[in-house]
DNA sequence: TTAACTCTTTAGAAAGAGTCTATTTCCCAT
DNA sequence: ATGGGAAATAGACTCTTTCTAAAGAGTTAA
């Protein structure tokens, strides 16, 4: 289904560009997350991944994916309280989650704007802003 | 810290509005919960109750806590990845979120509207519109 | 080539939130 | 008082995530 990976060279690439030490393990994540923007969870890249013959534990996927978030290689969405997902779309934007599939996806920047931040709390600074909307009924899969 | 709750009389008023029946433990919860506005944790929940005298079991604060969420009593709100909060403000509100110390509050609804509402997926209906406004810092206590 | 060192990965145990199940208790109408 | 349905309970269980202690890989220095 999700067999498609990003070259080799280029998840080193991107490893490097962030200063994260291009190990094995890690640069078949990065492959498995970057053949393209998407949403998946420590449990879906752990199935994908060890699908492509390498062999990780669970322990290096959450390792890996925490230090990529760390490093703003992907960006962690908090919508389902059992599990996070990381998004390798890392270019502003918000989410539609669909609380009856589970099913996450973006929401093209340019059609949502706040009009305006909130003064934040004392003696605190803006980490980022994350917009969500809860969404129902059965929604096409997408293509 | 926390230990004045709501009338009984209030709290069961509340409960019947919304078509629950206030059996003691729902009442306890109720008086907690409705003491002010706030938001707390099913464990918090949990805690605070034992210390008022009355028994209620885990099961009962996590069923109630669903129950009570799903009448419209209380906001689930969905921003720490480890648990979930219930929000007894349910006027429509958003929310800071300061990621070092795991404290919620309330974002003044006046100073944060939405430009547009992008367009929903195919087939799917509006649920609800979370925006999480992410702060690092330690922030005062709130009085 | 080995030795020393650091960084990474590993298996499996453990933690913590939340759910489930089977049983008991409560409450009310008869 | 009693029969029945709703609610509550203890405790086992599931699932995600974290921790721990040990093994492995890669690099440099001699």
């Amino acid at each position: 289904m999700n067999n498609q990976l990003a070259s080799k060279a280029e998840a080193i690439r991107m490893l490097q560009e962030r200063d994260i030490n291009p190990t094995q393990q890690r640069i078949v994540i990065a492959q498995l997350l970057f053949a393209r923007p998407q949403h998946m969870s420590a449990e879906q890249v752990l199935m994908n991944v060890q699908d492509s013959g390498v062999h990780v534990s669970k322990a290096t996927v959450y390792n890996t994916l925490s230090l990529f978030a760390e490093k703003g290689l992907v960006k962690e969405v908090i919508v389902d309280p059992t599990k996070v997902f990381y998004d390798s779309n890392i270019v502003p934007h918000h989410h539609f989650f669909n609380i009856d599939n589970g099913q996450l996806s973006d929401i093209d920047d340019a059609s949502l704007q706040l009009q305006a931040m909130p003064q934040l709390p004392d003696g605190t600074q803006l980490d980022g802003v994350d917009v969500i909307i809860r969404v129902r009924g059965q929604q096409q899969a997408q293509a």
